[in-house]
DNA sequence: CATTTTTTGATAGACCTCAATCATTTTTCT
DNA sequence: AGAAAAATGATTGAGGTCTATCAAAAAATG
């Protein structure tokens, strides 16, 4: 099985050791013929190299590295808990992991952040990304350094990352609208909308997405205007009570965005039948919510799937091995019923009651 | 950071490195004084074994069994194809994996295989379980060998396994239920269920949450008594239908079990509106009914998740090192657009300039 | 032929396991 | 009690696979 080692095919390649690692470990200064010789051992007695012992023999430690939007965003929050908690567990495997702030939203300071990493070698990063030429640069010359780089949650330029760990916010969007076209297909009627910001790529993906569907296969019901709302709970709030109150009130909310708080008070308040109301992002209000009633369902993307996808990928990179077997990540529906056990609940969250 | 190794622990302690290394392995015959003090050094300056390192040292390559149910059903099969996938991958870690085709459902085929399983040894095998007091005996002698055993997908007597992996069928069920009350809430009706058998108690559950919530928060539908179909596509056939042909048809089909092709096939034929139509397990055919549109929803358990931490928990438990922080597993649910791409893709494009 | 340059080989780590050996204490027997 | 046998405790050394360094041999150069 598994059993060749770089002794055996140096031997069988006739040539000593040192040789044969040279060979394999494309260090330079050896003969033509002895390279050939090699490779034919290799092949033949199927070697591959073992990467425990390669790294126990140089003590090597992956240097990992997370680049996290900073704020009180309840959903980068939750990706922190799962980054931190990962963390803890491979560190017996000699995964050393960091977690870089980055402020939220800012291609200059993502750009200056990506830049700093050349600084400290790491050997793997993943990035919550912003699509932007602008940060070619800086990536070209991580890459140039051999360091390893994914995109997570949200992808970077394309040619510049490894891979990208997230969901398709255009199938969240669509998932968003059939289900809330599955609620209401028999009584129509209006949907309000909610996004933080239209310039935010995944937010005009998932309004997009929302909207075909509902046009496709639920005529019935019309998609009014989104309302900004800059992710702020405030706003939210502000703006649903004044749609709950309107004289004929719209039959679904969807918000594309966070703030959700917002929203879910506004919802609280109302005494009379609510409309049926789709959210991104599972975190302890919107479970609560489920939990109480007052939304129907959460669209989320697993922040701990990915997490944990992140790992794995990073260093099957930095291993440079195959990749591992990684089915299709796609948003996942809560309903009240299919809850997790055990959400992370940030801190600062246990005031809010 | 991590670096303590066992000769600084002996040093610390003043003892040799072989009596150090015999407290830390338990190897036995050694003073009480001298096993306190090595504890004591371990404890200060913070070792974990370098589990790398052993495995290197006694060339250990990790055995793994997966008894998994024989026969055509497809979910099975797809657990099947995640095994091999994801062993094909690790491999290279010096993992091996028998997959031992156990007859389906039959308790003393079952009994026989696991008491087989004590011939090899493995370290870790993975069992599609049942719950039976007889099983007891054979997991015992496996654990007393020192095997590592867990429940996959259908869980063991609690005893007499490390852990189970695998839904809770009850919120299956009632997931199930909560979307079907979501979809028909304003027409109520009848709602027909179909099991494979009531003995099976993954369909008992699911059928028990399914009726739960039904009768506390979707009073206005009723649930129908389940046809039993032996997850046999025709039986399921030729009972859809019936059940379509009625005079008062049904609102919505709910199958607990498996046999979907008979039911997808029976809903094809029809040319009238067709019932809300949930069931489990997503496979090609079921799939390929919701992108039709001859299904509305699937509840998946997400085998290829299950088989991936089936294999970090075996080796996690047979390392004796700490457990992966693991999210519960909930059932999924896919509508037509959330499905995953077909195939089981390696993550993406790898630039390699 | 002497000097560089290229190629090769031997070997000391890295951290652990395990069997074999040596040293000491305890038990047993006359 | 004294010697032999047994049990127990501690030490050594040989792996396992790879990396990386240094010295030796071979080939190329002027």
């Amino acid at each position: 099985m598994s059993g060749a080692t770089l002794s055996d095919v140096a031997h069988a390649a006739g040539v000593s050791y040192a040789t044969a690692d040279r060979v394999v470990n494309k260090r330079g200064n050896v003969a033509q013929k002895s390279i050939d010789k090699v490779h034919d051992a290799v092949a033949r007695l199927g070697y591959v190299r073992n990467i425990a012992a390669a790294n126990l023999s140089r003590k090597h430690v992956y240097r990992l590295a997370f680049l996290i939007p900073t704020g009180s965003n309840a959903f980068f929050l939750r990706v922190r808990e799962q980054i931190l908690q990962t963390a803890r567990h491979v560190r017996v495997d000699s995964v050393t992991v960091d977690i870089v702030d980055v402020p939220a939203f800012s291609v200059d300071a993502l750009h200056s952040c990506i830049g700093q990493l050349t600084g400290y070698d790491f050997d793997g990063v993943a990035i919550v990304g912003l699509q932007s030429g602008a940060l070619e640069q800086p990536l070209a010359d991580l890459r140039a350094r051999g360091v390893k780089v994914i995109g997570l949650v949200s992808d970077l330029p394309k040619e510049f990352r490894s891979a990208y760990i997230g969901i398709d916010n255009s199938v969240a969007g669509r998932t968003a609208a059939r289900m809330t076209g599955l609620g209401n297909r028999d009584r129509g009627g209006e949907i309000q909308t909610f996004v933080g910001s239209l310039d935010a790529r995944d937010h005009a993906e998932r309004l997009q997405g929302f909207r075909d569907v509902i046009a496709a296969d639920y005529p019935q019901m019309t998609v009014l205007d989104p309302i900004l709302t800059k992710d702020d709970p405030t706003v939210l709030r502000d703006a649903a009570r004044h749609a709950l109150r309107a004289e004929r009130p719209v039959s679904a909310f969807y918000n594309v965005g966070a703030g959700n708080v917002g929203l879910i008070e506004a919802i609280r308040e109302t005494t009379s039948s609510r409309p049926f109301c789709v959210v991104h992002e599972l975190v302890a209000h919107s479970k609560q919510a489920l939990i109480d009633n007052h939304i129907d369902l959460v669209i989320d993307q697993r922040p701990d799937v990915e997490v944990n996808r992140a790992f794995a990928l990073l260093r099957a990179l930095i291993d440079e091995r195959e990749l591992p077997p990684m089915p299709d990540l796609v948003p996942t529906i809560y309903v009240r019923d299919n809850l997790p056990a055990e959400t992370f609940k940030p801190a600062m969250e246990t005031q809010t009651t």
